[in-house]
DNA sequence: CTGAATAGGACGAAAAATGTCCGGTTTAAG
DNA sequence: CTTAAACCGGACATTTTTCGTCCTATTCAG
């Protein structure tokens, strides 16, 4: 139970991005220079990016990346399930797998309503957010307020 | 950002614990074969729970284990934490290793959040709801209602 | 043309997950 | 007391996943 480097990668390039001017075409060796990240791992996450949508890519000299739309268009989400595909957190939660007693599982049942409160927090976070947040804290302005609001779950399951 | 087969094998035997009568010896080759787990790997498992205090064991012959609580004074938190240790969603919520910007990032706080509200929901879930639930699905009622509720955020990080 | 930059895929090392095995200890029962 | 059953503990083996690297191709500015 943990998130992936790739993932976290990902994130902070974007938030990366997201603190430039909208439009500003950024390498990846800059970014992976500032953020003290690997950079061509950090180049095969944005390639994921770019095929997901998020960025747009220059190739070529003078080329780059830059965001393919505004970052409180864009939430945390979208760039996980960018980096590594849908979220599962069992295999009966994974379309490709599946367990063949999730319909008597009640574990099962449990971690589904676990899963769509995170999905639900991350999707209602957008980079906007998070990289409002983190120019605060690095003003040394301490936050007050947690980032995220409770989130009903969703009535699953019920026919 | 998965769940191991460890903590899904433990918390599957735990519940083929608690549909049982409460101080009732059961061998480790029992619950193998019912639920189909590993017997080697099911009694690793099992001997964690027991350093954990959530099962007592009988060594040598007719031994076995048995709850040493009742079910509802067990959650599944506890049952994970017990399997596997302290849950940590990323480095700088990992009390051993830490991030060294953990007080100037965004991810890290949202992530904290979001492992808050994992931990509270396994918190509020006793093995015997669980237990109760697993029971009504075998036996082919389909469950109308999710079987979390929503749960507060607390407010972190407000000195 | 040349050098800079991403695209894509193959490859490799390290770590973690998933089990297995075996010798040791405890205990019930004959 | 002996034996067989069962857990204990640690070492070990296998497989999968993570975390990258590397190389060639492609694209583009100057
Ligand atoms: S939790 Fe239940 S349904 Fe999901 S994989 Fe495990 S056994 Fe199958
Ligand atoms: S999320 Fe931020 S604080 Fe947490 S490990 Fe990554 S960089 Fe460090």
């Amino acid at each position: 139970m943990h998130i992936t480097r790739a993932v976290e990668y990902g994130i902070i390039g974007m938030l990366y991005l997201a603190g430039h001017d909208r439009g500003k075409v950024v390498m990846i060796d800059e970014i992976s220079r500032k953020e003290d990240i690997p950079k061509s791992f950090l180049g095969k996450i944005f390639q994921s990016l770019t095929r997901a949508g998020l960025v747009n890519s220059n190739r070529g000299a003078g080329g780059g990346f830059y965001m393919a739309r505004d970052s409180d268009q864009i939430n945390i989400l979208d760039i996980i399930e960018a980096v590594e595909g849908k979220i599962a957190l069992q295999r009966c939660l994974d379309a490709a797998t599946g367990c063949s007693n999730s319909d008597s599982c009640a574990l099962c049942l449990l971690l589904h309503d676990i899963q769509e409160t995170v999905k639900q927090t991350l999707a209602n976070t957008t980079l906007a957010d998070l990289a409002q947040k983190h120019a605060d804290m690095k003003s040394h302005k301490h936050p007050q307020r947690p980032l995220t609001e409770s989130v009903r779950l969703p009535d699953i399951r019920t026919e």
